[in-house]
RNA sequence: GCCGGGAUGGCGGAAUCGGUAGACGCAACAGACUUAAAAUCUGUCGCCCCUAGGGGCGUGCGGGUUCAAGUCCCGCUCCCGGCACCA
């Protein structure tokens, strides 16, 4: 850096030189540890908790624009007097670590680790208030130890259990992946085409709590998660009839509209139904085998592709409809899915689009039941299914009922109540979710505890051998199978129970399972009798804010809500929901408005910006970009002027005033009040997580001062309020240059352990307000009056403006509107007279 | 297909208990400072008409309610996100 040949014979330089002070404070900080937090301090707690990332190797634009903001309303929470926990830690279990092993032939463990610390050290480059002692690392024993642990628990409770279950199987890499890796059929890493299999899985039992999961009663979340969660978690009342084969099995549907039981003129099974096999008629075995080991062939994701055409196959037998003994053929078709209801339904194409394009497509029989007033279905001619309400038509005790599922809904209750009665259907809900497969096959994860004993069958390992640990000497196998695999002293090991040989289960756990209770581990992260300290837990959560990206709306949020209620059912907690507020950043896109990306060559890189123009720049633009929650474009351009702002206020604070203009009480009146509109407008915005109109408010106040600013005024106390203020409000935003300024504008002690000011509600009031007058609702001129003038006083005044009187003559008056505060409104019409 | 969210200057965005549209910033233009440029400071800045005082139009499109609509209602278009044969 160039000496300048300044007069000072200071040590500091005049210029505000982000490089200079950031690192200068931050080690500050550090020393004098001002951002450790003391769980046990009587003040009332709050526990700020932002989404930990997946440690990749480097901070990037979007981990400072999740970080940076949620930092800032974090801080402020501080300064308003709360004990805020502000932890981080890393999500270090996963794929890109076991494929950089493969890849580059580095230890998943060793390249996790070093990553992490380049990113810890990235994050403090932000200036972010974090609290280092508090931080977790998913991936390491002291951590996953719990993860077993809970895993045996919810063994012991039925909540784990294990079943053949469909997966996505990468036949090139070996392994199963989660849908999320499946692109268009094809495996995210090998391009292979995904297969289906069914293979013995670890399942979690989160449909037991599908119910409760509805609830969100108690919960400040975005209405758009609380609507994904719904929809996902799919609740779908109904009933469940018992139809049966001509030979007398029983076949249970489940239907939503048992008001058009009449109607069903054929049953459809999944392919996979297990009572295929045995309905079938010989005549028809061939065909039905060949369709049914298409379909398994296909993986999930291609079924469901294939929305258009509707396929199927006649298995020869027929079913009796209880309702009326009315015999329908049985069909098998990839439409109807194994995995939700009973896996059978009965089909009534007169009323269900679905069932409606099969009976055309196969010729079958369409009987519509249900007929809206005014209209007569013909079962031969009808183009679409009627969904729709009516009145219930050829359906025996029930003709003339009202029906349907929109208005009239009393049509399914009554029938559901007769099948009660009958004994052949009872009332049922369904749900869409499905259990949690939680098994991975692969290294990289908490291994699973449990043990294959020729004796005992499936046994889990005791707690005082947890954790299990994953080996480190293993080989990675170019195949992408796991090396577990093929750890001799991994595998081979003795059963707890009987003491003979046993085997040990090598898939791994979904890393959903180490993120969904992570944040009660910050309050004690190397407690080693307990996964939590429960006299912590009790006083520190729920989290009061928690903050993330939009792309975690389901699936995290959804098993940490799941895991919580598990967790308070083995008794460890006493609470029903994790996050009591919840907000979601947008995306940082990049300058092109497109989503960045190394390919598009429009990636901005956080280190440059840093260096470029200080991390408090970098904070501030960020913020002001626009709304969080929208989240927005880069644009190289806008954050000069974030840096000119910040210019500014050093150079307001710093420089001395050369001009001389003399006390003006009305300048320093306005000036009181421009303090005070921004105490109140930052304080509600930052409130609101509304920082783009926060830093908007702060400039103002920073133009306001720029312009009145003269030896006199900077001597008055109004300024030094304004002053003070400013640099109050912009600690958390920009911490660095705020400290700076606070110490050179001569205070003592950190600025981040002062508090937050208020505003004075006096100091708003005005003695004039401005008003805006319309003539017919266009706006003609502006008035003055006094801050309590009459109504009368006030037309008055608006009748006599120039502009006005001229748009009011020769017009006769019809209303006059007065809104206080805001306008008149005067609605004439031309005289006539 | 179904369910959400959105559309405001050249650009990012303000303003939604209906009450002066365009705060704040970027870009642009003009001026000051400078030999010059950069930086900085001052001013202009939705479109159109007008010599001025002013006036017309304007928040995706078409209607409506109202003294008053970016905001409410009805009908569309386009964009973004989620789910996708869930019986």
């Amino acid at each position: 850096m160039a000496e300048e040949s300044t007069t000072t014979t200071s040590y500091r330089s005049e210029k505000y030189n982000p490089h200079e002070i950031e690192p200068k404070w931050q080690r500050a900080w550090d020393e004098r540890g001002i951002y450790s937090i003391d769980l046990a301090s009587d003040r009332e707690k709050y526990f700020f908790l932002t989404m930990y990332p997946y440690p990749s190797g480097d901070l990037h634009a979007g981990h400072w624009y999740a970080e940076a903001p949620a930092d800032a309303a974090a801080r402020f929470k501080r300064m308003r007097g709360y004990n805020v926990l502000f932890p981080m830690g890393y999500d270090a279990f996963g794929l890109p670590a076991e494929n950089a092993a493969i890849k580059h032939g580095i230890h998943p463990a060793k390249w996790t680790y070093k990553n992490i610390e380049r990113m810890t050290r990235q994050f403090k480059q932000m200036g972010a208030m974090f609290d280092w002692s508090k931080k977790i690392v998913t991936c390491d024993p002291e951590y996953y130890k719990w993860n077993q642990w809970f895993f045996v628990k919810m063994f012991e409770r039925g909540l784990a259990y294990r079943k053949e279950s469909y997966v996505n199987w990468d036949p090139v890499d070996k392994t199963v992946l989660a849908n999320e890796q499946v692109v268009d059929g094809r495996g995210e890493r090998s391009g292979a085409l995904i297969e289906r299999r069914l293979m013995p899985q670890w399942h979690f039992k989160i449909t037991a709590y599908s119910e409760e999961l509805l609830d969100f009663e108690k919960l400040d979340w975005p209405e758009r998660v609380k609507l994904m969660q719904t929809n996902w978690i799919g609740r779908s009342e109904g009933a469940e009839v018992t139809f049966q084969s001509e030979e007398g099995d029983d076949i249970v549907v489940f239907t939503t509209r048992p008001d058009t039981l009449w109607g069903a003129s054929f049953m459809v099974l999944a392919p996979e139904h297990p009572l295929v096999a045995k309905l079938t008629r010989s005549e028809y075995r061939e065909g039905v085998e060949t369709y049914v080991k298409q379909t398994s062939y296909l993986s999930e994701i291609d079924r469901q592709a294939e929305t258009k055409e509707k396929t199927g196959e006649f298995i020869g037998a027929f079913a009796i409809n209880p309702v009326n003994q009315a015999k329908i053929p049985i069909w098998i078709a990839d439409y109807v899915m194994m995995g939700y209801g009973t896996g059978a339904i009965m089909a009534v194409p007169a009323h269900d689009e679905r069932d409606f394009a099969f009976a055309r497509r196969y010729d079958l029989e369409v009987i519509p039941v249900i007929q809206p007033a005014g209209e007569a279905f013909d079962g031969a001619t009808m183009s679409e299914a009627y969904t729709g309400d009516g009145v219930m038509v050829r359906s025996g005790p029930f003709d003339g009922t009202l029906a349907g599922k929109e208005g009239a809904g009393e049509g399914i209750q009554r029938v559901i109540d007769w099948l009660e009665r009958q004994g052949i259907g009872k009332r049922r809900i369904t749900y869409r979710l499905r259990d949690w497969l939680i098994s991975r096959q692969r290294y990289w994860g908490t291994p699973i505890p449990m043990l294959y004993c020729d004796h005992c069958g499936v046994v889990a390992e005791k707690e005082e051998n947890l954790p299990v640990v994953l080996p480190e000497d293993v080989e990675f196998l170019p195949t992408g199978e796991s090396p577990l695999n093929h750890h001799q002293e991994f595998l081979n090991t003795s059963c707890p129970h009987c003491g003979g040989q046993a085997k040990r289960e090598t898939d791994t756990m979904d890393t959903f399972m180490d993120s969904s209770w992570y944040w009660f581990r910050y309050l004690s992260p190397h407690k080693n009798d307990g996964p939590v300290e429960k006299d912590l837990v009790r006083r520190w959560t729920p989290v009061d804010t928690y903050t993330g990206g939009i792309e975690h709306a389901i699936l995290h949020l959804l098993y940490a809500r799941f895991f919580t209620k598990v967790l308070r059912d083995l008794d460890l907690i006493d609470m029903d929901e994790p996050f009591l507020k919840l907000r979601n950043q947008g995306m940082i896109l990049g300058e092109d408005n497109e989503k960045m990306s190394k390919r598009r060559g429009n990636v901005v890189n956080p280190d440059d910006l840093v260096a470029s123009y200080g991390a408090d720049t970098v904070r501030a633009y960020l913020m002001f970009i626009g709304p969080w929650e929208q989240g927005g474009p880069w644009n190289s351009k806008g954050i000069e002027g974030i840096s000119r702002f910040l210019n500014r206020v050093w150079s307001l604070v710093v420089e001395p005033s050369i001009e001389s203009g003399g006390v003006d009480e009305e300048v320093c009146k306005e000036l009181r009040y421009a303090t005070h509109l921004a105490i109140k407008e930052v304080s509600k915005d930052l409130e609101g997580f509304q920082f783009n109109t926060a830093i908007a408010e702060l400039m103002s106040l920073t133009n306001t001062m720029m312009k009145i600013k003269s030896q006199e005024v900077t001597a008055s106390a109004e300024w030094r309020e304004a002053e003070r203020s400013l640099l109050l409000m912009l600690a958390p935003i920009t911490p660095h240059i705020s400290e700076e300024l606070w110490e050179r504008s001569g205070h003592r002690g950190s600025i981040h352990l002062e508090a937050w000011p208020d505003h004075d509600e006096e100091a708003l009031a005005q003695d004039t307000i401005q008003m805006a007058v319309q003539v017919n609702g266009k706006v003609r001129g502006q008035i003055h009056v006094p801050q309590d003038a009459s109504r009368e006083a006030i037309l008055e005044i608006a009748k006599n403006e120039r502009n006005i009187t001229r748009h009011l003559e020769g017009m006769a008056m019809v209303r006059e509107i007065v809104v206080p505060g805001r306008l008149v409104n005067l609605v004439v019409k031309p005289d006539k007279s």
